[in-house]
DNA sequence: CGAATTTGACCAGA
DNA sequence: TCTGGTCAAATTCG
């Protein structure tokens, strides 16, 4: 087995076995709540997964290496290449060879985004993620054209992320964000994920959005308040968001790190972009508000397109019952896309 | 000068 | 045939 997947492969292992262990603290009576506990088992069953598909990828494909980013394309369904060692010459593997129909199949959604101050002409916010504008089209029946934007690195490692920005009919202020396929580059320039508003799942075999009835997460860091609608927390903390280590030591231990359900009701008003100034591609640039506190980073919004029981009903979910310090290393989920 | 953006052309699906 | 999504050459930017 090569040196690459015998890692990954005991990367993901591990990886099972600590979040059992920590599932297992979580098992106690006074311990924390419910959906804390089925996240962990999600990310166990993840690890699970991809340490199958390690091992089913060896058996077929003794010669190969698999990276990070193409086994989340083999996740996605889609067409990876591969080197062979032995000759350096390329070729594909795939599970399907329509790439266009299965990129039509990658998962979907839709955010809202408000902006309150200033201009944000097209591609409103920082999410995190470096993104190229690839096209601009006029739509039809809608007063602002629609643009384009792919992942920066999508030459570089494949990552087939997109995402369209189109400015609302009914408010100016509103930028509907599709977005499209899970990043697999581990660019994620930030720190976690901040969603900024109203998420919707977009059905792939209807094309109908279907409305989130899920909860917001309000992340209060310290002095910041981070408005937090989710349908799912695993989303939130999405894979290729951890491939770098994603909590700052500085940021654990900097603030309290709590997060509650509000109400829907109060979903735009909590993000405060009065502390944001415009920025690249008309969107937003972090403002160092206070001086002191790391907590003003942009988290990056990063949602995948599963449903899971975390998100069926409000999430009320404070992080006071998890030690993200000692029992929740997500600086060391890195094995995860 | 390389990277990012713009914009008309092209293509696939409805 | 129309529309939305992507490509790629031209242009602009840093």
């Amino acid at each position: 087995m090569e040196i690459m997947e015998h890692k990954n492969l005991i990367s993901q292992l591990t990886q099972g076995k600590e979040l059992a262990i920590q599932l297992k603290t979580h098992l106690h009576p006074s311990s924390s709540p419910q959906e804390a506990c089925l996240f962990l088992t999600e990310m166990i069953q993840s690890s699970f997964e991809k340490a199958l598909l390690l091992l089913n990828f060896n058996s077929s494909n003794s010669n190969n290496i698999l990276f990070p980013h193409q086994i989340a394309l083999l996740e996605e369904g889609l067409e990876v290449e591969v080197e062979e060692s032995s000759t350096k010459n390329k070729r594909k593997i795939s599970k399907s060879r329509d790439v266009l129909k299965k990129r039509k199949l990658l998962p979907r959604w839709t955010e809202e985004v408000k902006v309150c101050n200033g201009t944000a002409p097209e591609g409103p916010l920082n999410d995190g993620h470096s993104w190229r504008k690839y096209g601009q089209k006029d739509i039809h029946g809608a007063n602002f054209p629609r643009c384009y934007y792919r992942c920066t690195h999508r030459n570089v490692r494949g990552c087939l992320a997109t995402k369209q920005v189109q400015r609302s009919d009914n408010d100016p202020n509103i930028f509907e964000v599709t977005y499209r396929g899970r990043h697999t580059c581990s660019q994620s320039t930030n720190l976690g994920s901040v969603v900024f508003s109203t998420q919707n799942q977009i059905s792939e075999e209807t094309n109908q959005i279907q409305e989130n009835p899920n909860s917001e997460i309000l992340f209060n860091f310290g002095e910041n308040n981070f408005n937090l609608k989710t349908e799912d927390f695993s989303n939130v903390f999405l894979p290729c968001s951890f491939e770098e280590p994603m909590m700052d030591p500085a940021f654990i231990g900097g603030g309290s790190l709590s997060a509650t359900a509000v109400s829907p009701a109060a979903s735009d008003a909590a993000w405060d972009w009065s502390a944001y100034e415009g920025g690249d591609e008309g969107g937003l640039q972090r403002v160092q508000s206070s001086g002191e506190s790391d907590m003003t980073e942009i988290i990056s919004a990063t949602t995948s397109g599963t449903n899971s029981p975390i998100c069926n009903g409000h999430w009320d979910f404070s992080l006071d019952n998890i030690d993200f310090d000692h029992n929740f290393p997500f600086d060391s989920l890195d094995f995860i896309s």
